[in-house]
DNA sequence: CTGAAAGCGCTTACAG
DNA sequence: CTGAAAGCGCTTACAG
């Protein structure tokens, strides 16, 4: 008998006690366990009847040191303090990838401290995982740089410059645009405001913020409307308000606002309520995002919407392909949003004068 | 030399490279590794030289396996499909949770598989948790009955029934009732509809669903007001606006609607608004909820709101005391909501008329 | 102060 | 088809 600490009265039984339970060799019962060929039927039972005896479940630590894989993945958005996570990751960012991993038999690990290039390597090092989703890429990233130095497994969600031989999954930011100045367009729209990213992000080189510029530029040419954007901080009601105001002020006319958060296009709401606009009557409004407090807003918000959900799920099923098959080709997807109508948006009191000139 | 394969060509040194190169035993260098007593400055010297020389970080899962321990903690929340996860747990709930758990060096699960009795001990069996966070508790909950009968250490966000010899954290729902009464009340209000959870998670048993009405007729009983409720569906505008006309047919002198949910408190005044009212000039509107996207609805939603980062982080906190040392008494702890008087409450129009009676 | 030995629970060749 | 042996990387008594 082995000597059991009387904290967990319940743990339990070995490979080695299912085995002499069995009257059977430990190898014998880890064949049977792992579904390996060459078992004789009847031992095949006696090994099951004793599993089942003894409540024996296999031990995972046991399991993962021998098989030499920690079998976790890790999710990483760079931030400085944890807290600060809560507001710009949501939450089925964090299922998405949960799911995934749990289907496949991973583990998932939510990357929470501060990481510097020293412990990003010693979290492989130490084998505390296999791989890594990383969030929030810029475009010269220096855990891009380092882990591919390193030849350590990762994907992105986001993409860098040099994609070379790298999987990822990014949102297709450059099309969002020219969608919603198509839609606005149709609904007879021609003068667009535009509220983005900080321009701390874009000097940062983070993806939406840069390609949504660019995406915004291309879209403004497309049509031969004028430019009106201010980049300002996400998440805040409080920043979309003062920045709609600011660019009223500067352009009278505009009828319509697009956002890249549901938090800032609700100031944006706010600001034109403020102005005497009603929306959609009179002014429209709508977000580039991912889905989120779309309906929670008054009117409840138009948008053009990526599930997070999906995005991550799929890039965790990236990632377990490329740990599963070491020379699997890099895969590269851009994901296309999703039109979706609510009530904030609608065809300007003045289309049918516009469309006709 | 031993065979490495090209995988991952980074990948490193043992403790035993360490110590060949150190010219030292295995052991010696475990000792290091762990501060423990007795061992000669220049021994220390050398072994760190070579650990820094080698770039060597200690093997996570072995010394897991050798401690008997995984260092690992899940957090549950009971729900059919992780897809639905998404619309009910917040993120700050996952990174509290996941930021104790990193501070203490643990590692913390989101269990999103669909659990049974049989995979909820098995979690616990095959070492793959040393303990768990419980979320949605309800009175009598079939996990907490489980693990306490074969006691395995467990925290619940929430309660159950019997709490004996039990540690959770909880959120005061009664306290918080009364709270909005009391407020609401010193603003003049004096008929106040109430939108809450569903009757389903009532008859489940889940605390809040019990609790809040339990507060909501101590708070009329208090004040002397009549009852005017709803239980509805959560997260969902369209039930909260639904709801809340059904309320004013009811009673079309309400004068305040308090809800459980910022979604439900959005449809309450599309509802209000639908009917002609201006918010909050002439009708109120507050939640009880977790903080979430009170800023984001127009106007701003005036709320009793705890913070969910911080419960989860003081469960994570306890869960792991817990771990650590094994005869702790249980710790109990419920929590008082927070007053955030934004835009959406103000007095009523006639205040002084109803205070001069 | 340091090392040889045993063992955590499992799986993978290697024999038979 | 099955078992004896070795080993994954580490730590903990036990000697010295």
């Amino acid at each position: 008998m082995r000597k059991r600490s009387s904290k967990t009265p319940s743990q339990g039984a070995t490979i080695a006690d299912v085995a002499k339970a069995a009257e059977v060799s430990v190898p014998t019962v880890s064949r049977i366990l792992n579904n390996k060929e060459y078992v004789a039927d009847e031992t095949r039972d006696r090994v099951n009847q004793a599993i089942h005896k003894l409540g024996y479940v296999p031990h995972i630590q046991a399991r993962r040191l021998r098989g030499g894989e920690s079998r976790t993945l890790a999710l990483h958005y760079p931030v400085e303090s944890p807290h600060l996570l809560s507001g710009v990751v949501e939450t089925p960012y964090i299922t998405g990838a949960a799911a995934a991993a749990a289907v496949q038999e991973y583990y998932l690990n939510f990357l929470i401290s501060q990481l510097t290039p020293h412990s990003l390597l010693n979290t492989y090092r130490s084998n505390q995982v296999d791989g890594m989703i990383l969030l929030q890429v810029s475009l010269d990233d220096w855990r891009v740089n380092l882990l591919r130095e390193h030849d350590y497994p990762f994907v992105m969600i986001g993409r860098c410059r040099d994609l070379d031989n790298l999987t990822f999954i990014d949102l297709d930011f450059e099309n969002a645009m020219l969608a919603a100045f198509d839609y606005l367009t149709t609904l007879g729209h021609r003068e667009i405001g535009f509220l983005t990213y900080p321009r701390s992000w874009r000097m940062a080189g983070l993806g939406p913020a840069v390609r949504s510029l660019e995406g915004y530029d291309q879209a403004l040419r497309k049509y031969g409307f004028r430019a009106h954007y201010r980049e300002i901080g996400l998440g805040e009601v409080e920043e979309g308000f003062a920045a709609t105001l600011d660019l009223l002020d500067e352009n009278p006319q505009l009828t319509a606002i697009v956002t890249t958060s549901h938090f800032t296009a609700a100031g944006s709401i706010k600001a034109l309520t403020r102005r005497g606009y009603r929306v959609p009557e009179d002014r429209s409004v709508m977000a580039i995002a991912f889905g989120g407090i779309a309906n929670g807003i008054t009117p409840s918000l138009t948008a053009l919407e990526w599930s997070p959900y999906d995005v991550s799920y799929q890039a965790t099923l990236m990632m377990i392909d490329k740990l599963k098959q070491a020379d699997l080709p890099a895969q590269q997807f851009l994901v296309a949003p999703e039109l979706v109508i609510r009530e904030s948006t609608q065809a300007t009191p003045n289309q049918l004068a516009v469309s006709v000139q």
